[in-house]
DNA sequence: TAGATTGTTAATCGATTAACAATC
DNA sequence: TAGATTGTTAATCGATTAACAATC
């Protein structure tokens, strides 16, 4: 009921129902219940409803959510009515991907700049992002008020490239680098490590 | 002790401790106690002591583990004394980064195919591999029995694809498009969504 | 030996599940 | 009203942490 503190497992479960609720809403579902949200996700309905009830009372006994209306809401619990501005640092493959991926902007993530310290870099277009020198990247996050960025530099770089960003005012990051970053408790991290999801898996996998 | 059945939780946190046991053992670390391996990690000596007593006794008391055994164990553990061959399904920009990462390579995965239903995709080189048309993805997969894949389609084409890869005797996928795969609980599948990952982080975020 | 660190047990903590009264 | 599904409580389950005897 009240969200005086929900744990981070359940927030980062939201997206997930978010993400759900966008393709019903688009096949033009106006009502789902748990049961059927949580058969679709490969969750359980009771966990579904526990989440959901650490933030409000979404639901109507008797015939469930109403799909708009829950999108609405965990959108606003999320933070999601908004647009926000992301930087990316490191302008080589990886970056250069990252950086023109359609899908962030499509889920509310606009990317602003592109920084990269190799003097080959600075100043190629990407997309359509002109390349910027790592100099400038202070200025511009202060100046714009940018508080999410994404790291797609060498492990070798990326600590440093972490403390600048953080220095610089950014709150959250997405880490590409296969490396943990050390941060301030105010500071989120996430990290993206397909690699590390492979050799996950492979464990389960029998030799031959 | 034994590794009777080792939570999934547990497996998925070696490739973690593989990862910083590569970079100490480059910097030619030789040995290290599992409250150095915690801070590294942002964990806990116990739950790494806990972890690795599952799959056998792997240190010295006193001083600790050997980095390199510690670590042909962990690869041993994970099935990552070969080479595993990867297919990716989907040649289009995202597919294509996919494809042409070299940090697969790097961790033991082979990419050795990228499939794409599209006739001006087909035949493209894309990195140093042309791409094939979907009718060849069963026969592909047999044929170099493939036991891993990538899916880099739009999330319309996903499921269809899934059903195509485990039915060709593919294991394991590791999923791009933002939809929930149903696959036989034979079959493993880890998502990769960033734009998951930025949502998670908003929350957190104050508005402005 | 003295100091350090393991492997493991027991205690704690937190998350998931089951069940059901409330109610649309 | 009868049927369905919520929100919530209590029970279960599992994971993390603390502590320490064993021992290098």
């Amino acid at each position: 009921m009240a969200d005086q503190s929900v744990s981070d497992i359940v927030v980062g479960r939201l997206p997930l129902y978010l993400r759900a609720l966008d393709v019903m809403s688009k096949s033009g579902q106006s009502f789902v219940s748990s049961h059927e949200l949580a058969r679709w996700l490969g969750t359980s309905s009771a966990q579904i409803r526990k989440d959901l009830s650490q933030f409000g009372e979404f639901g109507v006994q008797g015939r469930g959510y109403d799909v708009h209306e829950l999108r609405a809401n965990l959108r606003h619990i999320l933070h999601l009515e908004r647009e926000w501005a992301v930087v990316v640092v490191g302008a080589g493959r990886l970056g250069s991907a990252v950086a023109s991926y359609p899908g962030f902007a499509q889920r509310g993530f606009t990317i602003c700049a592109l920084f990269d310290n190799h003097p080959d870099k600075i100043g190629q277009l990407i997309g359509n992002l002109r390349v910027r020198p790592m100099s400038e990247l202070a200025d511009f996050v202060q100046a714009h008020r940018v508080r999410i960025a994404m790291i797609a530099v060498p492990a070798s770089a990326a600590q440093e490239v972490a403390d600048q960003l953080v220095q610089a005012g950014v709150r959250a990051i997405l880490n590409y680098a296969p490396i943990d970053l050390v941060v301030p408790p105010s500071v989120r991290v996430e990290n993206v490590d397909p690699a590390l999801q492979l050799q996950h898996m492979t464990y389960y996998l029998s030799e031959e």
